[in-house]
RNA sequence: GUGGGUGUAGCUCAGUUGGCAGAGCGCCAGGUUGUGGUCCUGGAUGUCGAGGGUUCAAGUCCCUUCACUCACCCCA
């Protein structure tokens, strides 16, 4: 084997990969109900559109981003996330420019240079929604109710809703002076107590048991709101409750990208190893402003695709995905007139909606019925000279193993009778 | 960037104190010269990840390296 797939990639394959266009499809069907707009933006954008949008000091940008020069010199960057893509496509096509909110959705590929573990690789792929220009607790609901509608769509039981606030302009910054008072007073490592000065909230988040026993007095953002972000996240919550949301408060929830503020979220599931966030999200509302626009809160999501593919795994939902059926019909040509006419009938089939296959390279009619059986058709036609010479085909039900012979000039639409 | 685990047939994996390269599934063919899915019989497919070393002899022991994988940091 010479090639394979870069180093922390994969591919899917079928008949596994068709599961995932489902997911895909599921995860986007609430939005598309909710009058969200289907957006596509390029793969690659301008460095500084991340490096500005995602935050200077995030882990994502100084060192998990793929990029490169193009052959003009420009500094080019594949996609580490969705959102700052869409508020550069809204701004450039001046899309807030009418009514708001704008409304957006959008499923595509997402790259990070990460070391691949399970749930996590260097190509991603997330179904994503932004809604912008509106500070409005019922849209940040919204967009969550969605998210639950899509995860509960596919059948989903065990995915936790993980919910905080992270203040605004107004309070995060006492709020943030206080932790950092609290945090430079523990005994951490150099990169934790390097991330105090740039990052203090994300300390918040480490995993490791021996930092996390030290943050059990750690001042919360929760305690520290003013009154207008306070209002605003009892509403969010009172709006999930009836709507009957389940969550939970996690006063310790922050997110790893700098623009959120406000609402942030995450939904979370124990079956991804030690990856535990399918989708996550939440209020960006000075995102715009540092991107060069005009104000223009807002408040958006995403959802990994693979990982909701994996914790449907978890919960046992993927089934047999071997029994599947692939064609409706399958011909089976004897010799090479009956090839002729075969691949002609098939074509004809599929004219009238049928979904048909045949058997190629030249197969004996041995082969070509285990050809036809693996298909998982309901019928083979068997063609061969006789058949010809009566102007007729063979129509065999696969799974009584019944045949009759039909003249060739009907059968498209006798089959179409039988597979409805 | 750091640490652990694993690399043997298309897939899942056995392979003992170093002694002829294996199984199941899948694939191909035949049993059945125009009939699949069951059954029976037969067959093909290997750089044992790669390179080096020890040895009469290495899939097995040693070194190096690469890949995959899981976890840490980080993150969806």
């Amino acid at each position: 084997m010479s090639f394979q797939a870069p180093k922390g990639t994969f591919d899917w394959l079928p008949p596994r990969s068709e599961r995932v266009l489902a997911v895909r499809e599921a995860l986007a069907a609430p939005l598309r109900l909710a009058g969200y707009g289907y957006i596509e933006t390029p793969v690659f954008e301008d460095t500084q559109l991340f490096a500005r949008g995602v935050g200077e000091s995030t882990d994502i940008v100084t060192k998990e981003m793929y990029t490169f020069p193009d052959k003009a010199g420009r500094s080019l960057t594949l996609r580490p996330e969705g959102t700052a893509s869409v508020v550069r496509a809204v701004l450039q096509h001046n899309l807030h420019a009418g009514q708001l909110p704008v409304k957006l959705w959008y499923s595509g590929s997402q790259f990070r240079y990460e070391r691949a573990q399970k749930g996590r690789y260097r190509h991603f792929w997330q179904v994503g929604a932004e809604a912008l220009g509106a500070e409005d607790p019922a849209l940040d609901a919204e967009l969550i109710v969605l998210a639950t509608r899509g995860f509960a769509s596919l059948g989903l039981k065990n995915v936790r809703l993980l919910l905080n606030t992270l203040g605004d302009k107004n309070c995060r910054p006492a709020y943030r002076a206080a932790l950092q008072d609290f945090l430079r007073g523990l005994d951490l490592d150099e990169d934790t107590r390097a991330r105090i000065e740039i990052n203090p909230l994300r300390v918040l988040d480490d995993k490791r048991p021996e930092v996390q026993a030290q943050l059990s007095d750690a001042p919360l953002v929760v305690d520290h709101l003013c009154e207008a972000c306070k209002a605003y996240h009892d509403e969010v919550r009172s709006l999930l409750r009836e709507a009957g949301v389940a969550f939970e408060d996690d006063p310790k929830l922050v997110r790893g990208l700098d623009y959120y503020t406000r609402t942030t979220f995450e939904f979370v599931h124990g079956g991804l190893g030690s990856q535990s966030a399918v989708g996550g999200g939440g209020r960006y509302d000075g995102l715009s402003e540092m991107l060069g626009g005009p104000p223009l809160p807002s408040v958006g999501w995403a959802l990994g695709v693979d990982r909701t593919f994996l914790a449907m795994e978890a919960e046992g939902l993927l089934g047999d995905d071997a029994a599947h059926e692939r064609v409706q019909v399958y011909g089976v040509p004897l010799g090479d007139d009956a090839r002729r006419r075969m691949f002609l009938l098939i074509d004809e089939l599929r004219a009238a909606g049928l979904s048909a296959d045949m058997a190629f390279g030249g197969k004996g009619l041995k082969g070509a019925m285990k050809g036809a059986g693996r298909s998982g058709a309901a019928f083979a036609l068997i063609l061969g000279e006789r058949d010809l010479a009566a102007e007729a085909v063979q129509v065999k039900d696969l799974a009584t193993a019944e045949q009759t012979e039909v003249p060739l000039a009907k059968v498209v639409d006798v089959l179409k009778g039988k597979v409805q």
